[in-house]
DNA sequence: TAATAAAATTAGGTTAACCTAACTATTAAA
DNA sequence: TTTAATAGTTAGGTTAACCTAATTTTATTA
């Protein structure tokens, strides 16, 4: 038996593991993150834990295990696709989305999410970019990188944007930068890593190293030297 | 604040008074509706009087208050404006439709609600016949009534069923009485209130009272003589 | 109408999901 | 390396929503 709660501690493990690799997922972040305290999340990671969705120890921090990562990947889904057909077909705006799909993705019906997802063409990515996990829980591949990682003269193209503030997509369309946009780098600063770009309607952009690492883009030539 | 489980109370009394009108609402019908125990029902019933929702006493049951036949209402909007989504739009059959629409009733938003109802034509009408009530929390008016309470001679079209179970929705399948069509009343049989019908593509169906106090209907001549 | 059945109510208990306060362990800073 | 700050943990409490068992009312029927 899977609650909504159980669904969202899962999903937050997922999302917290997601967006900082390189740190272990603490019971104070996902408090944090769930808006509870740390001691609620350390009881419910003691039963996660009981019925085999986790491991926790202190220095590793909570890790989905398998099964758990199958759940949390498959509210991911439901997530993106209830996003895609809001703004798609019920003309939502991007920053009313996210809520009403964080509800939405509770329905208990994989029936329900299989028509709706016909209904949006069976897309890959959300239109935000970001990878719709399939019914087995596969990410879609694909050679997405955040923009920071560009060298000089690079060429890419504009797949999606790891943080969906609404203050930064509000930056975005004042930089005229928009999903499936084509950059160039004209310059990287040395000193704080700053990036000039190009688009085909703007010219000589700049963005700090914080933006660029929140831009997710794909180099267009096969053999590119950005990594 | 209102929880799913409050609406549900508040639609199970709302539902329970208008099933059987001359009834009042008791905490055991509650119980049974919802699957719980009594003094379960009577704890909430408590909270819901303390929230303006409900009245209570022994003697008259539990009956909404305006406030609380708001919510109801709203709640029964959004049902059957899921359930006519899920039928008409995603293509589920009538019988699947419930169940996901018990669900989707909770989803807060307004706005998503205005949408699909906008998707689905803003119809008066679900597609088994039962009134949508508006925003206001106002239903449609219409004639319907039992058929059961047709005089001999009465022509009358089919608008909905009271009852929506699987095995009388495939009894009238079989019988081929679907929504509009035209029936005549050939016959009343006084002992058992029984009736005979025809429609275009069959004659002299024989049907029980029983049956007929689930069929609604509405007559078809402005001056007909049944009340 | 007395006996019985059924419904309403009360008392008291459980579990999940939250909390605060207090304590311990770890990490960072002086 | 001692001190201070932060994070993790334990203990114990609250509330909502359930429950069972026992009791009191109300209704039914012999």
């Amino acid at each position: 038996m899977k609650t909504y709660r159980e669904e969202n501690y899962l999903k937050a493990v997922y999302q917290l593991a997601n967006h900082d690799k390189s740190k272990t997922v603490s019971p104070t972040d996902i408090a944090n993150w769930l808006e509870v305290k740390p001691p609620t999340v350390l009881e419910k990671l003691a039963i996660l834990v009981k019925k085999g969705y986790v491991t926790y120890n202190k220095f590793d921090g909570a890790k989905l295990t398998l099964t758990g990562k199958d759940i949390a990947l498959n509210i991911v889904r439901r997530h993106r696709i209830w996003e895609t057909y809001l703004y798609k077909e019920l003309k939502f705006s991007w920053s009313e989305v996210h809520e009403i799909a964080e509800q939405l993705e509770h329905i208990n019906s994989d029936k329900l999410i299989d028509r709706i997802y016909d209904v949006i063409g069976n897309p890959d990515f959300d239109p935000h970019g970001d990878p719709i996990p399939n019914k087995q829980g596969k990410l879609p591949k694909s050679d997405r990188r955040p923009l920071s990682q560009s060298i000089k003269g690079c060429k890419c193209v504009v797949l999606g944007v790891s943080e969906h503030s609404e203050v930064f997509l509000n930056y975005l369309t004042e930089l005229k930068i928009g999903l499936n946009d084509k950059l160039i780098v004209e310059q990287i600063n040395a000193y704080d890593d700053s990036l000039k770009l190009s688009t085909k309607t703007k010219e000589h952009i700049l963005m700090s190293a914080k933006a660029a690492q929140q831009i997710l883009v794909q180099c267009i030539k096969p053999n590119c030297a950005c990594k």
